[in-house]
DNA sequence: ACGATAATACGACTATAATAAAAATTTCGT
DNA sequence: ACGAAATTTTTATTATAGTCGTATTATCGT
């Protein structure tokens, strides 16, 4: 049952400060963005960040590269394709899933609107 | 879309309960379901459910319509546009959006009383 | 090795969510 | 009008989330 995983991977983005860190982190792509640049542009101390990155990551949506003495995060967009398929599954009421992947840092996204017939 | 608004959908579906019960509503369509049979269906006593139903409203993730004694719950299909719009943004490095809409197959013109479960 | 910097771990406190029994409300059938 | 059915409101209790100061660990520059 990956239902359990879903509800975990909401909680974990319903939270202002983890929504804005999420996002943030969607935008930067995989290179990612340090804990303290988090904390900084969020304007809470260290230890309150280092909180709510915790739950991003037992939720798996995002990861942690060290890098000398930064830790980088970066959002894995592979948990947050699985989390949009999930909600979005049956939502045009046949068997057909609405919700396309999304594969940030190559460029092989046409301008297209294809979707599956 | 305000970044409020979302924390509250997200919110709202980051529990067990809550989520079964919009994927219910989003399997079933505009018809929707009646309170007590999702109360059944999730064996949590009434008062319960309309606890959790509650927060999906609030959310404005469902919608409520009265059909005799019975209160009938659909989910708001625009709303979870928005909310999952909100999440794929800036999700493919560019301004392009790659999340599209799910518009399911109305059938809920007729005002007159419908089928009982 | 030493001092400074980046981040996490710990601890204590406050606030809010979740649960459900019991009472109240609305509507139906007869 | 009366009693049964569907749902909400009330009320109380318990559990968990959020916040942040301080202490600790890891890494860097000199």
């Amino acid at each position: 049952m990956q239902g359990a995983q879903v509800v975990a991977g909401l909680a974990a983005l319903a939270h202002e400060h983890r929504l804005a860190v999420f996002r943030m982190l969607v935008v930067a792509g995989p290179d990612g963005i340090p804990a303290g640049v988090l904390a900084a542009r969020l304007g809470v101390p260290p230890s309150s960040l280092t909180f709510h990155v915790q739950q991003l990551l037992h939720a798996g949506l995002v990861t942690q590269r060290r890098v000398g003495r930064q830790v980088f995060h970066a959002a894995d967009f592979t948990a947050m394709n699985r989390l949009l398929a999930y909600l979005g599954e049956n939502c045009c009421g046949g068997g057909q899933s609405c919700v396309p992947v999304c594969e940030p840092g190559a460029t092989s996204q046409g301008l297209d609107g294809e979707r599956v017939a």
